[in-house]
DNA sequence: ATGACTCATGCCGATAGAGCATCAATTACT
DNA sequence: AGTAATTGATGCTCTATCGGCATGAGTCAT
């Protein structure tokens, strides 16, 4: 039994003819013949009773007749949801992202994708950069917005640049520094620092202190608090000097000031990771919208 | 897309491998491979995700499989529903029967038929010969049980005959033949008849009509009701006399007498009518259970 | 009675597909 | 590290299937 046999036996019984089948299946009728005699003798039944001006259905063929139409049906709906996982129109992205770098472009872009994939469903997973790692690695997430990853992941996953944030320093209201427009990064020697835990945030940590290894000191560190916002609350409570991307300017922040460094530090990239081995045409399909939407967030986050 | 090429794909795809496809289906691999290069060039997509060492389903094939799965469920369905349509298992049959002279046996028959095909929707219709005539013209019936029908229908219609009544003369309490065991037909020429009407049962009509004829008399006829029951109430009434097939005495009867006729006019057969040109199974089932029932219902009816 | 139509059948040729041998790539086991 | 074994891909040949043509047999209408 092939759907090209139940085709036929469909069209047949459909046109109660074997010679308008044939016309309407750009064949001629003893193709006909053979395949219905054929699928009959397979099933060891008569599906149509027929002489020469009549072709009737028995009921073995009203019995097949619906399984066939919908076996058919199935098919046209196969190809159809085949062609929309294809294009990446169906299926769970699961996202992994930093709220303290993306909480002001997240929504946005989950909004267009959307628009553009009404029967993706979307889940977001709030995490650090190493638990997102811990999540490709598990096969949680199919994409993370981080800063950029230790390099000897780069084969599994790519990372597609997005924006970078400068390097500020964060001092506490009525620190003696505080009132500075800009600061050199060897002043503060001698400052005690709140830095974001080294575990959490493996690549921002080292760049931080090689940076104060080149301007000739090791910093010392009071506090690695794990959340940014703890990070900020530490520094107004004036258990030490923070240096962090400028993005987090945009967190509540009472009682912090950020300065500007001069000369600046190198800026930290926020990346978008996924899979180096196509996987799933949905991540295609969110990696190019992030790419589209790249100048739209790095002018909203300058 | 055919349903053996789906049938390899599900395989490959339950069993990750090419290989042990190729050795379930009883072929070797590379015809396996060809057949999944062939769907995956005719829908233009990649449904697996291959190298020498590893197969995975890509999202497009997670979707085909899902609806894969479906066809080939459907395609063992419409086996085994082919298979119990062809036995008569399955279906609807419409039987046309007049409750007078099967009433005593159909509820057995019915009782035997619906334990051997239980899948089958049994429904009865209550109807005279004539109107099992317009029924079966009409396809609204597929058996009946009846009188004889008209020749001119013999080629159609094939009749089974089932058993055969005696025909008796019914006569009214207190009348004055009403004691007697057993009257000729002729001594009945002066009486008044209330006849079944002719276009109900033509050929119970016309034959007690040709045998009064035989017997030298035309009976005078004063009533033809419709139903059985309204005959024998009408005789009961001391409107005439009726000639009726002995099954009538199974009716309740107050004030009627059952005279034997002696000699004998012919006996009335029942038959069981069917269409000749063999349509579908159930009827041949049912017809092959009422052969084997005969004469259980002869013995019963004598 | 003949012609126009139905479906069935015999034959031929193209082609799709199975099977074999082999290759390239990866893993596992020495 | 090197070899053996296993994986899927590819090229080839051969066969069996199937479409198309010609034709036959049966039925209906003119």
């Amino acid at each position: 039994m092939e759907l090209r046999t139940l085709k036929t036996f469909v069209a047949v019984a459909t046109l109660k003819s074997f010679s308008a089948a044939a016309r309407e299946l750009h064949t001629v009728q003893p193709a006909i013949s053979r395949q219905i005699a054929d699928l009959e003798a397979e099933l060891g039944v008569s599906l149509l009773w027929r002489n020469t001006r009549e072709v009737r259905v028995t009921a073995p063929g009203e019995a097949l007749l619906e399984e066939a139409k919908r076996m058919l049906a199935l098919e046209v709906q196969a190809r159809k949801r085949v062609a929309l996982a294809a294009s990446g129109q169906t299926g769970t992205l699961r996202i992994g992202y930093m709220s303290s770098a993306c909480a002001s472009f997240v929504p946005s872009l989950m909004r267009d994708f959307a628009a553009q994939h009404p029967d993706v469903t979307l889940v977001l997973h709030e995490m650090t950069a190493q638990q997102q790692l811990d999540a490709f690695a598990r096969e949680e997430i199919d994409v993370g917005l981080s800063r950029p990853l230790p390099m000897e992941l780069r084969e599994t996953l790519t990372a597609l640049p997005m924006y970078e944030d400068e390097l500020m320093v964060v001092v506490p209201e009525g620190h003696r520094l505080a009132r500075r427009k800009r600061l050199a990064l060897r002043e503060l020697s001698h400052e005690d620092f709140v830095l974001f835990q080294r575990d959490q945030a493996t690549g921002l940590f080292d760049h931080i202190i090689s940076a104060c290894g080149d301007a000739g000191f090791s910093p010392r560190i009071t506090r690695q608090p794990a959340l940014m916002q703890t990070l900020l609350s530490e520094v107004a409570a004036g258990l030490g000097l923070a240096i962090a991307p400028a993005c987090i300017r945009r967190l509540q922040c009472d009682g912090c000031h950020f300065i500007t460094l001069r000369p600046a530090l190198g800026a930290v990239p926020l990346e978008l990771h996924y899979p180096s081995t196509p996987s799933r045409p949905v991540i295609e399909a969110f990696v190019t919208l992030v790419e589209t939407a790249i100048p739209a967030i790095r002018a909203q986050m300058a």
